[in-house]
DNA sequence: TTCACAGACTTACGTTGTAAACTTATGTTG
DNA sequence: CAACATAAGTTTACAACGTAAGTCTGTGAA
């Protein structure tokens, strides 16, 4: 094919939309979401952008340097309410809008504590969490105390949600089908009933679950504030 | 090397300890410990014991039935008060407990949510939660969302806990450092107080940390239960 | 002493991340 | 428009990984 420099269209000869450093990342999303993380590799991430693996490196230095930049995209999709607002409610908000997004990218939360990703968009995640905090009147340890808890529970539930291995949204009823066979329910009685008459049960919602916990928490939290 | 079956010592040729799948697991739990998971290999394995990689498949089905192998061997190791106690104490010696293990060995609290898998030790485990759960008078639907809360947060917060860069007891101080050096500091107030005049002072405890939230959620439990 | 077999070893294959060397496309000059 | 520098692709290669398949051997029973 020599169509080259000097044909007849100098400027638009092959379309060739130019590879970037953000196009790398959205593939890499897009194959952890479908295929899920451990499918992702350099060679299946240039097959998704029509190109050979080694092409990537001219815009991401390895496949770690992916990794963390794939969590910082995500984690900019986490809603940080403006100012102004009480801070139960703004940590309500943020933490249940991480929830939903580790929910969407089940890949992220054993991302996020498996790297040590310091990108510009988790430390500005961490300065908004700490001013909040700090301006509604939480002394500096009890900021630090309130961060921990809120964060470990957050992506502790993400987790061991994505541990459950429900293909599709309600599907835990196989898997704990599953877990029921395998099981012989006389030597587990408590876990049997528990899965029986409360995971089995149609109204069950796991968002609903993630929201008692984290209301306890900013309860326990506010109870500490205006005690303290 | 002609020193076969019939020569003069026909019972301790060579001394050669049989291969066994406690062997195995054991092994694989202290190149965990001590050089990390990612350098966990089947041959890494295999030198540990002297012997090729492809003999550990006589006594283990293939890697993932290694990885689930430790999970079970390491939950083992934490310390499920016997009945007769209050359900809060046996909460909180349990999850103590599981922090202790969790830190002791920092790959496990990575495996044990990206894995599915559900052994008898495991299994025993959610058990005994439910049931001091239930024999306390906790309903069916407050025992599920108490052991989800409880375990989100010892295995969230430890899951956290590793991502810090501390290599030995106490380095996080170095740790530390080099974040505030990357960072610019004016950009972020409060991150860099937080790092300055708590993360870095001598007294710091992690473990204390972990206390503080436990028995914030412990008390939020305990309210539930008594006022429902 | 012979023999069966559990349990070790050897070899081989496909997949991974990525270093090094190459080729080609593009944008800036004379 | 031609020549060239540089950016950004491709090709090839390598070491390490998990593991399937086949082979060899040490050990206990007959």
């Amino acid at each position: 094919m020599s169509l080259g420099k000097g044909t007849f269209m100098p400027k638009q000869t092959r379309p060739r939309i130019p590879l970037t450093r953000e196009r790398v990342l959205n593939a890499a999303i897009a194959i952890a979401d479908e295929d899920g993380i451990e499918l992702l590799s350099m060679r299946r991430i240039g097959k998704e952008l029509g190109v050979e693996a080694m092409s990537l490196y001219n815009h991401v230095a390895n496949k770690e340097d992916i990794l963390n930049g794939m969590v910082e995209v995500v984690m900019s999709e986490i809603d940080l309410p403006s100012e102004g607002i009480d801070w139960k409610q703004a940590m309500r908000r943020r933490s249940t809008s991480a929830y939903r997004m580790l929910s969407q990218h089940r890949w992220a939360s054993a991302l996020i504590d498996s790297l040590v990703s310091e990108g510009p968009v988790k430390l500005g995640h961490h300065e908004w969490v700490l001013r909040t905090l700090r301006e509604a009147g939480f002394p500096l340890v009890m900021a630090a105390h309130a961060f921990s808890l809120m964060d470990s529970y957050i992506y502790g539930f993400s987790s061991q949600e994505q541990s459950l291995p429900l293909e599709d949204e309600g599907d835990l009823t196989e898997a704990s089908e599953l877990l029921l066979q395998m099981m012989p329910r006389d030597q587990y009685p408590y876990l049997t009933e528990m899965i029986l008459d409360h995971a089995l049960k149609p109204g069950y919602d796991h968002s609903a679950e993630f929201e008692f916990g984290l209301d306890l928490i900013l309860d326990g939290l506010e109870r500490e504030l205006t005690s303290g």
